[in-house]
DNA sequence: GTCTTCAATGACTAGGATACGCATAGTTGT
DNA sequence: ACAACTATGCGTATCCTAGTCATTGAAGAC
């Protein structure tokens, strides 16, 4: 899951996507609201978190300029205690969500994560594909029942392929999504990481659910 | 446990905050009541305890607009001795509890205990897991029967953990609700207390009951 | 139609760099 | 003296690179 935050006040920023990344999403921080808006429109997110109070360009013109693009990414806005009006103009034009600064980092993770829900077939929190499940808050992967420990990278792409199962994964797409990187790094980290993700989960079993699509990239599948 | 103390007059304010610092909860005191109002719905505190007599927002109001945003955290109001009917009001608009002014702080402590005991699943009073208890009440930690001394953090951070088992929580999370802290202060206190309860609680036994998530955080747990 | 060849693609492995968390010693403040 | 916190060095899990090995599928030979 990839999100853009556009904040200005760097300390706040970098708490943000320092929480994020713990979250192990892949986490993009623009303290400029032009270069935000431009950011926000050639990649496709995941998820936006807009701060409306930025110098350059008023946050709003953000939210703007995405919904015009017919861009229909979920929207979170962080407002100041006394801009009740800006939240309301805000949610307008476009916003899914919005919090009040100060804000408690338990608040912001539960609106992510319900935001990221809505989107994607109102999933009941835990994710499962056959045997296999996923339960994002306590990180716990087990297949058949049993326990599968990962690392914070192989737990990222897991995830990643369980939201969106039964869907060819391009290479370019799963670096995005899961690396963070925009363009091709011509490694392949990607295939790497794939294959400690079948050592765990599908070595020794019967029913394999990593699939390679030869040419195009990856698939999870029950089949 | 993070508290939100909502109060105006100042010297009742700090008296209380700096009780319930000894007993190690996470205090927030706030001497307005719109600007306290806006710090109830934008944190997620675990308990909040309000004057009924406030000069710019009048309690009640403060617990309607909580309690219509849907927020369950428990709420202990104080009145003065005459105004009863304030406090049927106040019960009725959603308070858990009242305590009358002057009040013992004994007394506003006990309430408290009361009030997020069962704020968390009905809990017994005891927290336990496996064979580790900890009595909020007597603030008293054994285990395997045998006591142990704990400094004032070293009590918190262990509570707070105890109170979200099977969890991954990750050092924000921590920092907020044990040290009252919203942004990261980029050293490694939390580290340091978790090794010293480690120390405490871990050492020299065979079952370990906090666990380090790897790029994310800590957990307690039976496993 | 079957077999062989070969280039492209992916699977797998090993090892170095790095970042993370642990432990311990040191500092501050009550 | 004790608790709270900071600073630092160290060991190691994790991450990534780079290289080799296996598989695939299409083109050409028979």
């Amino acid at each position: 899951m990839r999100i853009l935050v556009i904040e200005d006040e760097t300390k706040v920023g970098c708490f943000i996507k320092r929480a994020l990344e713990e979250e192990s999403y892949a986490v993009d921080l623009c303290e400029d609201g032009a270069k935000g808006l431009q950011m926000a429109l050639n990649t496709n997110y995941d998820l936006l978190i807009v701060d409306l109070m930025l110098p350059s360009l008023p946050g709003l013109e953000i939210l703007k300029g995405v919904r015009q693009a017919r861009i229909q990414t979920p929207i979170l806005i962080l407002t100041a205690q006394s801009q009740v009006d800006q939240r309301v103009k805000g949610l307008d034009a476009g916003a899914d969500d919005y919090l009040t600064k100060p804000f408690a980092i338990d608040e912001l993770l539960a609106r992510i994560r319900a935001l990221l829900r809505r989107g994607s077939t109102e999933s009941p929190g835990v994710l499962q594909i056959d045997d296999l499940a996923l339960n994002p808050a306590t990180r716990e992967v087990t297949r058949g029942g049993q326990r599968i420990d990962l690392t914070l990278k192989e737990y990222a792409l897991l995830e990643y392929l369980m939201r969106h199962t039964e869907r060819v994964l391009t290479r370019p797409m799963i670096s995005e999504h899961v690396w963070n990187q925009d363009f091709d790094t011509f490694t392949n980290v990607i295939d790497v990481y794939v294959n400690y993700l079948r050592n765990k989960i599908d070595r020794g079993r019967s029913k394999k659910l990593i699939h390679t699509i030869r040419g195009s990239g990856y698939m999870l599948k029950a089949d």
